[in-house]
DNA sequence: TATTTATTTTAGATTTGTCTAAATTTAATT
DNA sequence: AATTAAATTTAGACAAATCTAAAATAAATA
């Protein structure tokens, strides 16, 4: 089954929102898309036609397992182009989601079989969000913050809680970035700040508030 | 100044037929875009109204400048892409056309820098047609076939002139892509079959039928 | 519970890109 | 030159995706 550009946009929309709260409801998938009730409520008359999603008037909807496994794919898609976008042609983390809207929308599975092996079949985008393989499925990590971490153990980023361009400022300078291998050496309880040491870098040092947002997973 | 996806298509076939024959007429682009010929009409209309075309009713029509330099935009990304999909995802040059045709439309003029720098810069797309540069300049290759070549000299493949699926898997066999660098050795005039030496492959024997459809340029 | 408010849906319009069928213009031929 | 044929354009329709404004339904509240 082949879906059109806008059918995958509410498609993906409404898996986030369901993410969350179960349940959808029009003004939310509205706000979300920056679109009108209205629309919304034509576009939902569709996918229940198309047999993607749960759906009564006036009750909420949901995506049902077809519906998911099409949310998935267009997630596997922007996510492989957001990694391909960071580690291949060099793009800022903060710069990549724009065009990866675009390009989630190419159609060719082969395409994304062979991205995906060309990018060394990486489980998570540069963001730190896992990325479905091709049967929808993905690695679930257990994630802490720096912030909370046994001394001298080696972990691996694998997301960070705020990406703003500031942010990423930051972690640049601290040559941080999702992969990078770390481990905290000693923390300073005045302030809370820690001292770290970044794989090949010298140890330096990064504050409460940094570390409270930086995530990692153990170092497998 | 945006376009979309069908404008685009419009105008990248313009360019093509009008290289060919100078002025266009409605019949045959509508007969290259496989749509009616009313359908190219309003079409036109809307180019005109954009100022991308020069044209009068009932009197055929090609871009003007704006329109060309359109055009050579999205022949330029189409280029790149395919080069992409040749030289990094490993694709057949005979799979790749279908799916350079919806990359071509991705907007993001970012994007296609990089993906340029990140490809080396190349020339020539896997099928040997030039890549426009970002002013919409491109090289122009003095090319010959291997037929009309002296002996001995390194010349570069840089296109070929039957691109179908049984040429591509003679090449393979023969270790010969675009960028190949060869010399003819020797030429054997019972059949016009020539002696080959592709670099770093062993010598090997080519049909005259082969050697009038791979073109080659000066080894530079 | 009756009424007000918020949410959602319907009805009908708009834009883009397409189509068919009919009308118009140009070209070809008798 | 008149007629036929071919090419092109217009007129009007349709599907997709959107919108506004009004109607219908559900939820909240007095």
């Amino acid at each position: 089954m082949n879906f059109t550009t806008s059918e995958e946009n509410y498609i993906k929309s409404i898996y986030h929102l369901q993410q969350e709260t179960g349940m959808v409801n029009t003004n939310s998938l509205a706000a979300e898309m920056l679109t009108r009730p209205a629309s919304v409520t034509d576009m939902l008359k569709k996918l229940k036609t198309k047999k993607l999603l749960q759906y009564e008037k006036y009750k909420g909807f949901k995506l049902n397992e077809t519906g998911k496994k099409v949310a998935l794919g267009v997630v596997r898609k922007h996510r492989l182009w957001e990694y391909f976008l960071v580690d291949k042609l060099g793009f800022d983390w903060d710069k990549v989601h724009p065009i990866a809207e675009e390009l989630e929308h190419i159609s060719s599975d082969e395409l994304i079989k062979r991205l995906e092996q060309f990018l060394g079949n990486p489980g998570f985008d540069p963001h730190g969000d896992p990325i479905p393989d091709s049967h929808g499925k993905f690695r679930v990590l257990k994630q802490r913050p720096l912030s909370e971490l046994p001394f001298k153990e080696t972990f691996t980023v694998s997301s960070v809680g705020n990406q703003s361009q500031q942010m990423l400022e930051m972690l640049k300078h601290y040559h941080i970035r999702i992969a990078t291998k770390l481990s905290v050496t000693r923390k300073f309880d005045f302030d809370g700040s820690l001292e770290i040491k970044v794989i090949k870098q010298a140890a330096c040092i990064i504050s409460e508030q940094v570390a409270k947002n930086v995530f990692v997973h153990y170092d497998w």
